[in-house]
DNA sequence: ACCTGAACACCGTTCAAGT
DNA sequence: ACCTGAACACCGTTCAAGT
């Protein structure tokens, strides 16, 4: 009757709690954390039990991003729609922001994601519904499918920064001795820091997805694809 | 005296050898073929030998990184100049497309790139001249920063596309099957796939970088980034 | 100095066996 | 039906030992 709810070793397994208890132990642990043992260590129980609800990694790993992609659709439903026709490119920053919070609390999804061949039937309501946002705005297919690609990840509120540095792992004293060694290979890198004056010297254009750096490329693209827009419907 | 350039085996090992030999495997047989025992084999060697050119695999990693980077800058240094100021734009766009025919070449490029940590001279090299490419155009060091992280990977002539079907995976008759399924569910998908018509009826915006998307992603952000170098400079 | 063989600590996954 | 233990085929990597 009375269901103690911490005691989540005691209930049944399903394919469900197999995949919260992943994003959990991915979030807390890291993804590379996330292994059919440590996983089942978590769950109370012996790996080989995992298989009753995943049929391998691949599978679960299906389903990690899956359970995201609706936590992402959650946060994106509260959401105001549009307020006309003109409004799609407002819409559409405030949803990819929206989605964006939620990729934050899951730092690894953006590796994981990109080593999926499938869309989930959860991306493709994402996707779907970014879609619908482009044609109200006055979108044909076309431009609205090569919109779709230009964004990429980025539609989902992510962009897989390059040389990003393992957190906890710069030494700066090093990091800015190094660069100084370098400054007659390139020269206008070290001004360009110098000028720019980040908080961590040490890191060029290798800076973990900064919200700042994500807004002024989406900015970017947004106002690209009115340009594009406005191009499309003078034609006709 | 009359060395035998085919009998590989039998030149000393070096720590070249073994990054261009490591670049050959992956280029044939796929990144997730490069362990270190099939390398070894391949150098006719056993695996433990490596070790005294690579401190461990992430150094094995880094290195061929750097090497597919050095044969972008030869690649890149054959092209003409700006021919003045400007043609940054012109300029930029067919440096990223040199670029990108070198990567094109070696398809694990992207994702192994992606879990590098620190910058190796040959790209530290290379985005310096994509930043005096901007700065010969008029950019402060500023813009020049935001472009080169609203460029990310696309300066290198990539990006990670979402959702890519492994090749030779997709049985088109299955997934026409599953899409017609859902045509309840995503019927702005649905319609605008029959619209566009793919080749690939079955990848949504799934297509693994295509060089018409490229492109199209490329002159948006190149087109935007003129704008705000405009904007700058009427603000001055 | 360069290479090797055996071994260790991990993986994902199989299989037959338990209840 | 659900879970388990032992085992297999892989990894990267260590260590002491060979030449």
């Amino acid at each position: 009757m009375v269901t103690d709810e911490k005691a989540t070793s005691r209930k049944p397994l399903t394919r469900d709690r197999v995949l919260a208890a992943a994003v959990e132990l991915a979030d807390e642990a890291g993804i590379e954390a996330l292994t059919m043992r440590s996983l089942a260590e978590r769950l109370g129980v012996e790996a080989m039990s995992l298989y009753h609800y995943v049929a391998n990694k691949e599978d679960l790993l299906d389903g990690v991003c899956e359970l995201v992609l609706e936590e992402i659709n959650d946060a994106v439903a509260e959401q105001p729609p549009a307020t006309g026709p003109d409004d799609w490119q407002g819409v559409m920053r405030t949803r990819i922001l929206t989605a964006r919070t939620v990729v934050l609390r899951h730092k690894w999804l953006p590796s994981v994601l990109e080593t999926r061949t499938t869309m989930s039937p959860a991306t493709l309501y994402y996707h779907h519904d970014i879609l619908a946002i482009f044609r109200a705005g006055g979108f044909s297919y076309d431009l609205a499918h090569h919109a779709l690609h230009a964004l990429g990840s980025r539609a989902i509120g992510f962009t897989q920064e390059l040389f990003d540095p393992a957190p906890g792992s710069v030494d700066e004293d090093e990091a800015m001795e190094a660069f100084q060694q370098m400054a007659a290979q390139v020269p206008l890198l070290v001004e360009m820091l110098s000028e720019v004056a980040h908080e961590d010297p040490e890191s060029t254009i290798g800076w973990c997805d900064d919200q700042t750096e994500f807004e002024f490329a989406l900015d970017l693209m947004l106002e690209g694809l009115a340009r594009r827009l406005a191009e499309e419907q003078a034609r006709r």
